[in-house]
DNA sequence: ATGTCATCGTGTGTATACGAACGATATGGG
DNA sequence: CCCATATCGTTCGTATACACACGATGACAT
């Protein structure tokens, strides 16, 4: 009888529970990090302080803030981007004035990336209501969820 | 000195613990669900069996092979898109063959929107692998820690 | 019946997101 | 030194994602 439980989870059951739910599109996981994402978007945008900064731009400020002076494309591993994702993000930086670039003396292939005095002064501002957006986006949840919920994500992330 | 506490708790503390946390782009939740959901996106396109079906083509077909039919609002509203980027997913969907529309009979505002007998063939094969998908992803975590996420992202969702 | 307001689908513009290919440059082994 | 290989940044193509404006249609009150 104990070989037959083990049989029956190498076989190809749907769900590892033990009884098989229905698939519903709705509890997916990669349903519900979009819904999400989507909401935190939403509140980062109007909450963040400058209607024009988007998420992604905003975090490549930041880390810039952070590091003074990076490759693009280290920066872009910092901050989780595709190298051509963050082309396109760092080109619309520069237009309009928040970010400096220099290649680098060291390295022919590389561009240095660092923050212009009015790009380091709009994260300044914008730093301010971080920590605001993230509160409203997890206001839903008790203090406790929320600690969940950040440990979960970091480790799928 | 307690009403020191009670002061400084009142002060624009951009935490709400007790100790003021540094603010780290990597432990806010909007950048936890970016990268989870790179994560998840990037398990879907090769685990569902068709590089060329995304996660949203995916879930407007399963809520198609749910209802039959559907209006194209509808369906937006069902399954969280924009009824903008809606219709760009419809449209890809009709070119390739798996999706069909009609003007709906009571209301010439509406299109409705079924599957076809092609899109119905592949999206009983996608199914079987949903499970496995959604599987590899929650994989680092428990089967508790697993719940607990999906239950969480439902409540910010 | 008419006018107001809402809904539906479309089109446009902007911004991620990523695979693939490309040229320039760097690195390490022979 | 030279060649194979890797890295860096760019470009192209495709696909979400959403704000906004538009025209057509529906619903409803007067």
């Amino acid at each position: 009888m104990r070989s037959n439980v083990a049989k029956k989870q190498l076989e190809s059951k749907t769900t590892s529970s033990v009884a098989s739910r229905p698939y519903r599109i709705e509890e997916q996981v990669g349903y519900l990090l979009r819904r999400a994402h989507q909401r935190a978007s939403a509140i980062f945008q109007v909450g963040i302080g400058d209607p024009n900064i988007t998420p992604t731009q905003y975090s490549s400020m930041v880390k810039l803030n952070e590091y003074k002076e990076l490759s693009q494309n280290l920066l872009g591993r910092l901050v989780g981007m595709d190298k051509a994702t963050m082309q396109g993000v760092v080109r619309r930086l520069k237009e309009r004035g928040l970010v400096d670039s220099r290649p680098d003396p060291g390295d022919a292939r590389r561009t240095l990336l660092s923050l212009t005095t009015e790009g380091n002064r709009l994260v300044a501002k914008l730093l301010l209501n971080g920590p605001a957006v993230s509160r409203e986006t997890l206001k839903p949840l008790t203090q406790q969820e929320q600690r969940q919920l950040l440990d979960l994500l970091s480790k799928i992330a």
